[in-house]
DNA sequence: TGTTTGTTCTACATGGAATAGAACAAATGT
DNA sequence: ACATTTGTTCTATTCCATGTAGAACAAACA
């Protein structure tokens, strides 16, 4: 797992960090089962506060990407087929309805934001267990 | 327009008020050439600040959406056709790569996601002109 | 000529973000 | 059994974003 961390950003860091673990789960770097490094080990590895790690860990148990077990670890969860009435799904809903809003707008035609959504899938489900 | 604020929400009040206008426009409630409300009117009618409002304002111009004319108003900006070298494509591209891959990590299948995506498509384009 | 417009400035209060250090009990390693 | 590592929970501090408030200004408008 390669992590770039950019200080200067308007982004917060723990949001950065936690970003870019889900992409690393996505394109299958880690895999379910697997376990996230320590939040000290992996804020020494990052250069950043151990609570910033902390913080991104607790960000991704709370939208069910990982569990955290006290004095263990933080496992990564299975990817379950989701329902409807998930209330992650419902989450995601609204994140992808502000994102293709602001796409049409700015001019995107179905067909191209189609293309954009087949495309990132592909780059994210293409390569796995690349590093 | 009808536009819903929630102060209690951990989503800054500005935001909320660039995404749904955002909304608006994406769903033709608004259209290209015609003008947002003034600052002040707008800021009176939700019950916040005009500094908000503002901010949402300037946040829409950033995103290409609005041009704001200074001492006239804020006009809603033309739709034309996006290239993939256009920067806002590439913000467009970078949010929508997050987006999917937390949605492939919580169990999305890839059908899933385009059937997501061509939904919510449909409900943004399908009432042009419905208040 | 008033009124409204967006802009700019100061000011203040609140809370998030990030860092830092310390302490603790539980889990792990040897 | 002992030492280390683990996540958790405190306190504390600094810096910045958010939101509100009030005032002032020049340009546009009626």
């Amino acid at each position: 797992m390669i992590i770039q961390i950019e200080p200067q950003s308007d982004i917060p860091i723990y949001m950065q960090l936690t970003n870019q673990i889900l992409e690393g789960i996505a394109r299958g770097a880690l895999r379910q089962g697997e376990s996230l490094p320590s939040v000290r080990a992996f804020a020494a590895d990052l250069g950043v506060n151990m609570h910033t790690v902390n913080k991104s860990y607790h960000e991704l148990e709370k939208r069910g990407i990982i569990r955290i077990v006290p004095k263990s670890g933080a496992v990564i969860q299975s990817q379950e087929a989701i329902e409807k009435n998930n209330p992650h799904y419902q989450r995601i809903q609204q994140e992808m309805k502000t994102v293709i809003a602001e796409a049409l707008v700015l001019g995107f035609k179905s067909e191209q934001i189609e293309e954009l959504v087949a495309s990132v899938t592909k780059e994210l489900k293409g390569k796995p267990r690349l590093k």
